[in-house]
DNA sequence: GCATTTAGTATAGTTCCTAAACTTAATGGT
DNA sequence: ACCATTAAGTTTAGGAACTATACTAAATGC
């Protein structure tokens, strides 16, 4: 028989383990598609250019919840590796336009499917009411995050 | 109505975004207790370390999953701002035993108490069951990370 | 037209980590 | 008792991923 304090305590180390793991996760280069190995934030701002592309440099910032500067960096980064373009605004001749590469959606590809998969496998150990359940707890703590 | 495929990518995208709040929390320091402001790793650690202290440098490498050269220079900042101390093992002279100061235990359960208001803040909105099931997610998703 | 805002870059500095080469101490045969 | 091996911790160089600040150049708004 567990107390409220009790659930609560052993609650929140779980999350504890959870940040932890995640954090450990986020260290890790992995390879995806025919790109070679990408670090988290590389393949992190793939998935932010996403498949259609046309991604101002200050949208991406803002995507991304980090600095223009730092978003100079790791666009000249994957640049580099061939992930990514830089094309000229229309309108704008100020702005820069960044589009994936066929290889930059490769690798967007194969980085989805590895998350579907990962999703998928939970799912298959969950019954449809907890997968809508935990689906709820999850916007609840993106809405707490979001301050 | 909803897809059994629209399900998963939502749900899948959701997680994305947590993991970009999540990381971007774990990039802005904070304050705990009497402390100065501490990097997310620093916190972390003096959490690792626990209120009864007495870990062993290796073993902390391990509970936070990063290299022990790694952890002398974390040590070696912590022990600098006054929460932490060394102190030699009584049997074994290659080891050093780290313990928290007292403002170490300070920013220890000043750590815990936001940990534990943020935890409470979800759970005030969530139903008996619906927070049992999702730290059955949680432990789930902690499992499936591990490896 | 001129001040202000906006888009992006450049640069220096910090944090936080790894890898590799070390020192020193313990341990396990032989 | 001796030596190889293992284990605990440190050091150093370097890379990734940021921020902050100061900048250039183009657009916008009285």
């Amino acid at each position: 028989m567990y107390t409220q304090s009790d659930n609560n305590h052993s609650g929140s180390r779980n999350l504890g383990r959870l940040i932890m793991q995640l954090r450990r996760l986020e260290r890790q280069p992995h390879s995806f598609g025919t790109a070679g190995p990408l670090t988290p934030s590389e393949i992190h701002t793939v998935e932010a250019i996403g498949f259609e592309g046309g991604v101002l440099m200050s949208e991406l910032a803002g995507r991304l919840g980090i600095t223009k500067g730092a978003v100079t960096q790791l666009i000249a980064r994957l640049e580099a590796k061939e992930l990514v373009t830089r094309s000229p605004h229309p309108n704008d001749s100020r702005a820069i336009v960044i589009s994936l590469t066929e290889t930059g959606r490769e690798a967007n590809a194969a980085h989805e499917e590895v998350h579907r998969r990962f999703y998928d496998q939970l799912r298959s150990q969950l019954s449809e009411q907890e997968i809508e359940i935990f689906e709820r707890c999850i916007e609840k703590l993106n809405v707490f995050l979001q301050q």
